[in-house]
DNA sequence: GATGAATGAGATTTCATTCAT
DNA sequence: GATGAATGAAATCTCATTCAT
């Protein structure tokens, strides 16, 4: 119950369950990706996987989850290809950046489904996920700087609390930029922020 | 002719519309601040100034395009409060970001109808006004920056456009955060930025 | 499966669907019989059965269908009600008329889309129903002609089908003239036309 | 005043609103005679004749007044070009209906306008027109009837009034069919009806 | 008189979601 | 589990009409 779709579950029905909820995930996102969110429908989605509508949502309860539990998905399968490396972790977020570049749908996705989060002032479901989402990131950053500071890579005038929120908030800020017109480089600004972030000397 | 809505054009029937233009978008911005951006319908919007549906629609299109045009519309606003003055862009700019904090309706608006622009593959529209707001600001922070570095005032280590894109990326990064989480502290981190950006010694 | 809405066909969800059906559509004649066709609107209907404007049309794809439907419904009532005797067709069609003349409502309804029908060029549903509901009343009255010259009931000096357009023809006709004036007598001329074509002698 | 379209007032401004008005009615008749009554639109029908719709509805009113305007015009030229010819109604009767049969736009156009009349429990203009119409049709039969009898032409068994009101019923109802399908034969129904009023001989 | 803008009324379409099978 | 029917909410479109110039 931990992780719903993660490790062995596979026998009989539950196989067939989740292989439909694997294939519709992959379908929405194609369609998100190629003509945007707000043009991706329930009918759509369900022409896309063969199935009805009611059939789609029975499995999801309704598109701004199935939106939501695909953002989730990508989030799960992320971390386990760009596991974080003690140490390296400006490596890392390089690499992760790249890709993302490569994925525009899934990241106006993201975009989208966030600052739809974060203006809804009714469903907490959605909201509450992208809020402890970030809070987890914040605090995953916050003790990678610590560490930074305490080995001497990096500088120490700033809190880490501080340095952690600008390390993300430079992350979605480049790829808005970038969705928006994708000649704009998100790697030299990064680097650069990383660059200003080194010891003082 | 240059400006549509400012200065002297208030003749007659004109008066009316810009009017009723202003009003349009002062009861939608408050609804979206209220109930936010789904949860705004035309139907409501309609309602709060008294007109029909289509009354709103004869002077905003669609419901997107009044959406868009709100965010034109403060940004318009944004930009007579809040001049840039030469030499004292940080200040202005932290004087800013203070200043969103108080509109938080507002930043939800512009981040939800960014986003959805950003993945929108047709309509070109509202794609194209955030892909060229996004290169006027990049282009004027750029030069600022320049001078800055010309009067010795900021690290000459960086490419000015580099720079630009990080100011503008942090901000917009800053904002998605503290939506989610309005404890989560913008001015700080943003002096953080500035002090990093300060010359070497 | 030979009619839609008879019989024993009440199961399930179809049961509750043929019962809203009839309830529209008793709604919608009432609407016309009390406020005339132009004034009988979608969200006068729905309001009336208290359903959405959109739930309606689910059932009956448009307005224009709707009031055809209803033409045609009571068409279907009506031939129960008024079966044909054999041999006693004219008494028939006095019964009828006398009949039609309390439900001005329907009669109006009657006319006003026939006569909308009639020179529709486009949409050939509408259309075609009436051509055929002519074709098939004029057929039927041809018949009955026929039968009545054989049994030497009928002046045999006028085609069969000639008297039968002429009936048919005289009954909308006056029913023209008694919608705009309810002072008209229907009955008196259908009875002169009826004593004109008895045998010659 | 009496009149406000016919005889001589033909000087200056006068004559172009005269011209203007004509262009109008012959442009909504081509219309509603080439794709139906419903499809008509103002904004149409000034296109027509090069105008603004307001430019039209200054002239006459509303759309719907429009076509009755149209329908008394015609009815104006039909009884100019069809005077009843004293001793040969009948004749001229059936030259009308021929007549008719060459303008189908025209005839379903009175009996779509009517038929509207007829069922328009409000507005007063339009239904008075046709019922005053109607009653001046009769009268003027019933006149004819009269002096036929009278001369021997015709059959004294029934009312002069009752005769009137079953030809004007024959002719509007024999008009419906042929909308409908004009294959339908007007002519010869007329024509037996005729037979069917000669006196018993 | 004539016009374009403003406006409302109404129909229809598009969707998501719920319900009964 | 899955589906089609039912349904409502909302956007949008089409018109006729009114208003101000």
């Amino acid at each position: 119950m931990a992780e719903k779709s993660s490790s062995t579950s596979a026998r009989g029905a539950y196989a067939k369950t989740e292989q439909l909820r694997l294939e519709v995930l992959d379908t929405a996102l194609r369609m998100v990706a190629e003509s945007g969110f707000d043009t991706t429908t329930l009918q759509g989605v369900a022409d896309g996987v063969g199935r009805s509508k009611a059939g789609v949502l029975h499995h999801f309860g309704s598109l701004d989850n199935l939106m939501l539990e695909l953002v989730k998905h990508r989030d799960g399968v992320n971390r386990q290809t760009f596991p974080t490396r003690e140490g390296a972790e400006f490596d890392a977020l390089l690499e992760l950046i790249a890709h993302n570049a490569t994925v525009p749908g899934l990241i106006g996705l993201f975009s989208v489904v966030s600052a739809l989060a974060a203006t809804d002032t009714t469903s907490t479901d959605r909201r509450e996920y992208f809020t402890q989402l970030y809070e987890r990131n914040r605090a995953a950053w916050t003790q990678r700087i610590e560490r930074g500071q305490q080995d001497g890579l990096m500088r120490t005038d700033l809190e880490p609390t501080v340095i952690a929120t600008l390390i993300i908030a430079t992350l979605d800020g480049l790829q808005t930029q970038w969705l928006l017109d994708s000649d704009v480089d998100m790697i030299t600004p990064l680097k650069a922020l990383i660059t200003m972030l080194a010891p003082a000397s």
